[in-house]
DNA sequence: GACCTGCTGCGGATTG
């Protein structure tokens, strides 16, 4: 077993801690990483022990005394470092070895300790790293060169992400100013099969990396509750029935968006004022102070006995430890499986406790994507994620970033250590120089002889202290009360004096906006709106909408249905009664009624994106309805099927199509932080891989068939 | 209706 293989200090220290003995996920770490050489990544449901899983056996083999830093953990998260530093403190007591803390918050004099001494363990976040590589270029190297395990904590977060490919690009970087190889251990959340090897390729070395999963699930409660919506506020009756499934109980509740999470968190705390229920409502997202959202974690982890309720966005939906959670509801579908199984995973963190999950709906397809996701979470099928093979954008920041933190470097040089990072291995020679002249020609980079350094526009970009991430972020206004700083929240026309809005838990009224400082002065009130926020919708998978299909024209019921969840699916399998359909995987519903079309197409919102885009450019007029993945047209079915077999020939020259998108509207690649530095041709790549989905697309035209109504 | 994540180095003022 694991135990035995386990060094001296470490077994003692599971001794003292009682464990009478370790998880699966422990056991199968610690005999592999002690006895291979290979990298892992160990994918297992949350609170199931992944941390220890990696650390104890690192701890048991790697030597401390030696020079520089030993081992290094990646979390995408302050907050995950701040907890898990007090873990990883206590994982080494019987040891004596240092853990530093190193992130934008964390105490510059301990920063400046592990600099001039480095060894030990680091706690970092992919920016600070970033950071390193621009700012201390020399010093990155004395604290590094020695390293022999990187451990990267919720790597399912970074598997897909821009910022995976940055953090996968540092990595590469890291290894290269490493006198040996660093081994990496990823720790991941349950995930697809399909992203087995996109979470390999985060170690630079597919072929050496193996999965170890533990798929043991946590059981779970689950109720559907419907509660039809007809304004854009919650529906009372849901409140209250939310009000008294929840009021006696540590309850998470997810409502998809921050005003949401206001309107739930505010509106709760209402009733159950006046019912003299419990007071610890709160609300928790991006736009709530720091301060305050540490208070409601603090709150939620060190209270034994109180029940509390936060309503919050995906904040919480990472490992952050806010104790035990009994119960999750969820109101309205999550977009994705993935994240419905994270969120599922915030209940019942106790050994044998079962998890209870309240499925909330307000409308009838939103209660059908539920559905789907919880249907497809039981079959063990998760979205995969979608890869950016060609990521040029975060080429092109990796090219300031070395440029910068070399302060001049041979062009050839620079091409090289481009081509021969694992972060861009798709991204050939050809393509790199194109790019590396587009950003001299900009005064991005500066040519002097065969050298590049940073440009006299690049000089503004990489000396920004917004620099180091990759990711877009909006301009927000901070909003006050008697000099605290409640929450930041970006523009809209809701920021004016004399307006109500709900933040934090509570009502406030504006009394002073300072434009200029960016600045809203708030004091308690009465009654106020939840604030508006402006955002895309987020992508769908084909899969999630090909079940909801499937949903339609079977005929199961479910058990863990309420009565009125029943009636609103069986309504809409009325809706659909008209079409004749055999086979769901190939037929598409086109219901036409007086001039008017709805093609119903049950595919994925990249895919819906794309064929929007091509009846455009056909001068097809069209509404997209993503949310029930339906267009509508003013025109005849005959009419639409002759247009649809011309689309056909859009597609074989979709890249220049493309491109023409980009010349019109060129904010369109506004969703990509670096996208607006590279070359047209480049653009419109990226676009082409991440809003549409030409591929899926393709496949789309040579599979369907349109089903009339009767 | 429609999310989230991170942050250097320096100069100058303030405080113990």
């Amino acid at each position: 077993m694991g135990f035995d293989l386990l060094s001296q200090p470490i077994k003692k220290y599971i001794r003292d801690k009682g464990w009478s003995e370790l998880r699966p996920i422990q056991n199968a770490a610690i005999s592999r990483i002690l006895t291979t050489n290979n990298h892992y990544i160990l994918a297992s449901r949350t609170a199931s022990g992944k941390t220890e899983a990696a650390f104890l056996p690192i701890l048991s083999k790697v030597d401390f005394d030696e020079m520089g830093v030993q081992v290094l953990y990646v979390s995408p998260l302050v907050a995950l470092i701040n907890d898990q530093f007090n873990r990883v403190e206590e994982l080494c007591e019987n040891l004596d070895v240092r853990v530093t803390k190193w992130h934008g918050e964390a105490k510059v004099s301990l920063k400046k300790q592990l600099v001039k001494q480095p060894s030990g363990i680091v706690l970092i976040t992919p920016e600070s790293l970033e950071a390193m590589f621009v700012n201390k270029p020399y010093q990155i190297k004395s604290l590094f060169f020695n390293l022999k395990f990187v451990v990267i904590d919720e790597i399912h977060a970074f598997i897909g992400t821009d910022r995976g490919i940055q953090l996968k690009s540092i990595l590469s970087r890291l290894q290269d100013i490493n006198q040996n190889k660093f081994r990496v251990i990823g720790l991941s959340a349950t995930i697809s099969k399909t992203a087995y090897n996109e979470a390999k390729a985060f170690t630079g070395d597919i072929e050496k990396t193996k999965i170890l999963v533990d798929k043991t699930k946590k059981p779970i409660n689950v109720n559907f509750k419907y509660f039809e919506s007809e304004s854009t506020q919650l529906p009372l009756a849901l409140l209250k029935d939310l009000y008294l499934t929840t009021k006696n109980d540590k309850v998470l509740i997810f409502p998809n968006s921050r005003g949401r999470v206001e309107e739930v968190a505010v509106k709760l705390k209402k009733i159950s004022d006046r019912v003299n229920g419990h007071k610890n409502y709160y609300s928790h997202h991006s736009s709530v102070h720091k301060d305050v959202r540490e208070y409601v974690e603090f709150f939620a982890k060190n209270n034994e006995y109180e029940s509390f309720c936060i309503a919050c966005t995906s904040t919480l939906e990472l490992g952050i430890d806010i104790g035990t959670v009994n119960t999750v509801v969820q109101i309205d579908a999550t977009h994705s499986i993935a994240s419905l199984i994270q969120r599922v995973g915030r209940s019942g963190r106790k050994d044998g406790q079962k998890g209870n999950l309240f499925l909330y709906a307000t409308h009838s397809w939103a209660l059908l994507q539920a559905l789907a996701c919880w249907l497809l979470y039981q079959e063990d099928f998760i979205d995969p994620p979608t890869i950016k093979t060609k990521p040029y954008d975060i080429l092109v920041h990796q090219a300031l970033s070395i440029a910068k933190g070399s302060s001049g470097v041979l062009i050839n040089s620079l091409v090289q250590q481009l081509l021969n990072n694992f972060a861009f291995k798709n991204i050939d020679e050809v393509e790199i120089r194109e790019i590396i002249s587009h950003l001299i020609k900009n005064d991005w980079l500066e040519q002097l002889r065969h050298e590049v350094i940073i440009g006299i526009e690049g000089e503004k970009i990489v000396n920004s202290r917004d620099f180091y991430s990759v990711f877009q972020v909006e301009e927000t206004f901070k909003f006050q009360h008697i000099g605290k700083t409640i929450g930041e929240i970006p523009f809209s026309i809701q920021i004016r004096e004399n307006e109500n809005i709900l933040l934090a838990a509570r009502i406030w009224k504006i009394t002073y906006v300072d434009f200029k400082a960016r600045k809203v002065i708030i004091i308690p009130a009465k009654d106020g709106k939840p604030p508006l926020f402006f955002g895309g919708a987020r992508d769908v998978h084909e899969t999630i909408r090909q079940k909801m299909f499937d949903i339609i024209l079977d005929n199961s019921t479910f058990e863990y249905f309420d009565e009125k969840s029943q009636d609103e699916i069986e309504k809409l399998r009325n809706d659909f009664s008209c079409f004749n359909i055999q086979n769901t995987a190939e037929q598409r519903p086109l219901l036409s009624s007086e001039g008017k079309l709805e093609f119903y197409t049950f595919t994925g919102t990249r895919t819906n994106n794309t064929l929007k885009m091509l009846f455009d450019l056909a001068g097809i007029n069209s509404i997209l309805n993503d949310t029930e993945s339906v267009f509508y047209f003013d025109m005849s079915k005959d009419e639409f099927k002759l247009l649809w077999s011309d689309l056909k020939e859009l597609l074989p020259d979709i890249d220049s199509n493309i491109a023409k998108v980009l010349i019109q509207s060129p904010d369109i690649i506004n969703f990509s932080k670096w996208g607006e530095y590279l070359p047209l041709k480049y653009q419109a790549i990226l676009l082409e891989k991440q809003f549409y989905d030409v591929k899926n697309t393709k496949l789309f035209f040579e599979q369907t068939f349109f089903i009339d109504n009767k």
